[in-house]
DNA sequence: TATATAAGTTAGAGTAATCTAACTATTAAA
DNA sequence: TTTAATAGTTAGATTACTCTAACTTATATA
């Protein structure tokens, strides 16, 4: 048995890597993520090591372990329907699920997990366009760009996004965005990569941080 | 801002003081309601009476103070919502919904709550007949016997069940029980109290320990 | 290749919640 | 009213998670 503490860690490792191409994951980021001290997160590791859910070393990279890796996908599938749920059937706005499912991906009970699963219809994905794991543990990558990569005069869909945090998220809204919308590049800064982007007829400037925040097809 | 800890003595101090008539509680009846030592039991209670949740002295009895019983009807609210929630909707039976009910309690969101309200229809009493407390706090408690009241020869409806243990409840379901049904006392052994009931036509013998957790008016 | 910088660890301490063992106060009986 | 039983407390220790401050290792760059 996990503590919700230990389940929190995994997930985070999970989360570093998922990004494309990373396998392993370092201190000091960790406990960033997490928003702990360094010394926190060691201490920490050396705990899950001893449970045989990480890879790691002293001084080295961190890996999940098979073990490791299914508990965390556990959180994750339990996170991203609590999203769901929340959105879809308690009226909460996409900005507001992030923070409560957070609390909620720690309830242990695999019936309630399924069983909110069927009553959601099996969704695939959250309400920020991320997919949901499978109870077997699967997770599919999308193959997916983000709004920075797009070159002017080209158009894509708008499909997830990077950054779930409440203010950004209202942002998105501000703008006129969301999930499924097709956006169009119409022009690029040269001097900072501001674009200068068209959804639904209504023209936005907007910066290259947030366009590395949103993620496109 | 309470700990999840804390919350459980607070809500176990309304419960054990909800039944008429009483006020007060014993160091050891709490420790023992929550599974813990009486040693551990009095370190929190000092923590509370520092926080002006109850009134409690050396050596003396426990009340809830105003503050102390508005955080505990919250998390009894949320613990009968949660309940009704996974009995309707998520297809638990009821000697199932508890367990993860007391994890559900202490997911902090008023938002939460109230749709959750909403989406249930305001009901009025969890899935074992207790009332659930409103969002102003206010609990009513209906008058009730217990089957053991009963006399021989009248009959009564079942409302509500004391004990909320998984192998009672399964035994109240296999005699063929529920809230709502109508019983009748057909005979009591006058050496051990024992009934002999009827149900829908089917006749059965229980034991007085068994009667006195059945709520009946 | 030496050294400055970044990354990571250790030691020592604090808070929250729990326990055991020994003790004290209250209450009920003899 | 003394004493036995019950109820409750204290002291000291443990586990989980966190921190700060000082230290060590790895790496990158000059
Ligand atoms: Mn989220
Ligand atoms: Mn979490
Ligand atoms: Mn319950
Ligand atoms: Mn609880």
């Amino acid at each position: 048995m996990l503590s919700y503490t230990e389940e929190n860690y995994l997930k985070a490792l999970l989360q570093l890597t998922l990004e494309e191409g990373r396998e392993e994951a370092g201190t000091n980021e960790l406990a960033a993520y997490l928003g702990v001290k360094p010394a926190t997160a060691t201490a920490m590791l050396k705990k899950l090591r001893e449970k045989e859910l990480i890879e790691y070393e002293r001084y080295g990279k961190i890996t999940l372990r098979p073990a490791g890796r299914k508990s965390a996908l556990e959180v994750l599938r339990k996170h991203r329907l609590w999203e769901t749920f929340l959105y879809e059937k308690m009226e909460f706005t996409w900005d507001e699920v992030h923070e409560v499912a957070e609390q909620l991906e720690h309830i242990q009970s695999s019936k309630l997990v399924n069983k909110l699963d069927k009553f959601l219809g099996y969704p695939k994905f959250d309400p920020h366009g991320d997919p949901i794991p499978t109870a077997e543990g699967e997770l599919k990558a999308i193959p997916r760009k983000t709004l920075s990569q797009i070159e002017v005069g080209e158009s894509c869909v708008m499909v997830a996004v990077r950054d779930n945090s409440a203010p950004f998220l209202q942002y998105v809204v501000q703008l006129g965005l969301g999930i499924n919308n097709k956006i169009k590049v119409l022009a690029r800064q040269p001097y900072d990569a501001q674009l200068e982007i068209e959804v639904n007829g209504q023209k936005s400037t907007v910066s290259q941080k947030f366009a590395e925040n949103i993620f496109v097809v």
